[in-house]
DNA sequence: AGTAGTCAACGAAATTTTTCGTAATTGGTT
DNA sequence: AACCAATTACGAAAAATTTCGTTGACTACT
């Protein structure tokens, strides 16, 4: 098992691609990064290779042009972040990270009932 | 005015301490984190230099022993964090790490409290 | 079979971050 | 005034991350 690691940001900037796309070619995913960001083939395939080796993504090698996939989802990984965050930032408190996130930020109204629901939930009464 | 830059990982451990104990001296830190990890009184020295070079932290050279202090607050620190993490792995949507937050992390029952309070001000209705 | 085009492998340079050894400075004590 | 202990300054090594040039392999097409 992976100890799950956390993505550095060149690492987390190709999850991404892969999160979105689904497993992609590397040059698929350089496609996609080039729009952003002036970088080279063989950056994004070094990193895919890099990654390959830490266990983020696998990769199919059946055809000749390799495909490169995901092996945390998308979740997975954002606890990872959130875990490593709330560690490293808010003192462990979950809560204190969560009324920072919905202090400052806007969400609508959907949202926001959307997060209710949620609350109900977590306090495991039915309404 | 600084660009708000994230900190890195060794330059956060520092600024937990200041946060904790307020202004301190390099011994003061070197000995908090001493606890934690092995590490050189240079070394904490050291980072505390850059961090002044960069802005995270302020010296006050009146005495012969400087004395290091934060330049933000952590809250603003963390709301650093929060957004560049919401960038990097959330696709901007604040909610959805919210939820995530949520979902997986246990709060005690006043924390939920605190929390459905808050959002029924972000809602901005009176309960 | 030769050639052009695409790709993965590899190694290394460049950059950023982290660590610390050594030297210089200071303030108090003898 | 010389000494000592503690501190800061400086530079550079070590480690981790990011970038890419070059090479060799493979494919399709002539």
């Amino acid at each position: 098992m992976s100890p799950a690691t956390r993505p550095t940001d060149a690492e987390l900037a190709i999850l991404r691609v892969l999160w979105e796309r689904g497993p992609s070619t590397v040059r698929q995913v350089f496609e996609v990064m080039s729009e952003e960001k002036e970088l080279g083939y063989t950056t994004v395939l070094k990193m895919l290779q890099i990654m390959n080796e830490k266990g983020l993504v696998q990769r199919d090698i059946t055809d000749r042009v390799h495909t490169f996939s995901t092996t945390q989802t998308q979740t997975q990984t954002q606890q990872t972040l959130l875990d490593d965050l709330l560690d490293k930032a808010f003192g462990g408190s979950s809560t204190s990270l969560v009324m920072q996130a919905l202090a400052t930020r806007r969400a609508s109204h959907e949202e926001l009932a959307e997060i209710r629901k949620l609350l109900d939930l977590a306090e495991g009464r039915k309404r």
